[in-house]
DNA sequence: TTAATATTATCACCTGGTAATAAATAAACA
DNA sequence: TGTTTATTTATTACCAGGTGATAATATTAA
């Protein structure tokens, strides 16, 4: 293997380190940041398998959009009664570098839920009751359910319980109200 | 007003609902959905502001990596003692059709503090004493403390309270683990 | 029917690419 | 040293999804 390949990759790994760090970079920034040409920057990218600016644009843009869907999937509800939703963790909710799930993901997954259920133009004025007692992996499939305890007015009063493998790993109490009535 | 410029006024509200709703539709594809010429949707996008796919797929993409790098702004920190943040609410943070923050946001800022405080590749196993008794509305500011009670070998506790106008709208206790120790 | 309004078509141009090919350059080796 | 090979660069033709301007064609009201 020649110096030249070597820097070659050394260049690949800067190239690879660039667009993961800043994605949107158009292949004559990455050129001139790299001090080479247009050509080499499209040919190291065929042979990396990463795709143009923007496709690499559009994935995080979709993911976004899926972000704020909810990532959970609902798998069966009864309105104002209960509801099941189920989520594969994935590497973007970890902690960077780890295999660990930001817990935010799993409260949303719980919030997100409860709104679905009560299936209102809901708000969350009071959260009660959380346990969190064990971390979450990445890759993993969560289980969430969910039980309507009473509607009184305007308020709602659900409880969320999150499984993995059937363990209990979060629980929690929201009181939810009626938009509009506040 | 004439009935031709009433079913262009149909035409625009139909346009900007369809874009809300699929921001990464292209104008033929637009065109097609809405029974109207390439050209018809390329002056109604200039007469409503409304802009290119490209850079409407560019605008949600950054609110994403804008997101994962946390909403909030550090303000003050000090290594395992304590921090402080401030976030403005906005409309994407609420119930959709309502000015009432989603509470996973208020969750992800205190997550956010208390790791970026602790320093470490950190991850957190177990979360605490959860209370959040107000709703927060769009628009505001909100501020974070954090302070960091006992660094007792791998672990951390961390307490975070996240304020509006000096009223506490949330507190909770973050117990932190240094990855690769556990 | 005519004038005003709304829509469509057409053309030249732009960015950020793909794909293929040829040319230049650097390195390795006999 | 010259030759072979690996690597990089340049060039060309093409593509999608736009902008901007201008001209032609509906559509409707007066």
């Amino acid at each position: 293997m020649s110096l030249f390949s070597q820097s070659r990759k050394d260049r690949h790994e800067k190239l690879k380190e660039k667009i993961a760090v800043s994605p949107f970079m158009t292949d004559s920034e990455l050129a001139a940041s790299l001090g080479v040409s247009v050509a080499t920057i499209r040919l190291d990218r065929m042979t990396l398998g990463i795709p143009e600016v923007r496709e690499r644009v559009l994935t995080v843009a979709e993911k976004h959009v899926a972000d704020s869907d909810g990532i959970a999937e609902i798998i069966d509800i009864e309105n104002n009664v209960r509801g099941v939703s189920v989520m594969n963790t994935s590497e973007d909710m970890c902690f960077p570098g780890t295999d660990i799930v930001k817990s935010q993901y799993i409260y949303s997954m719980a919030e997100d839920l409860a709104l679905k259920v009560t299936g209102m133009k809901a708000a969350i004025i009071n959260v009660a009751n959380i346990k969190y007692k064990n971390a979450v992996m990445n890759n993993v499939k969560l289980v969430a359910r969910c039980s309507v305890k009473s509607v009184r007015n305007i308020d709602s009063l659900v409880w969320v319980m999150i499984y993995h493998n059937s363990i209990e790993i979060f629980r929690c109490k929201f009181l939810l109200e009626e938009k509009g009535h506040g």
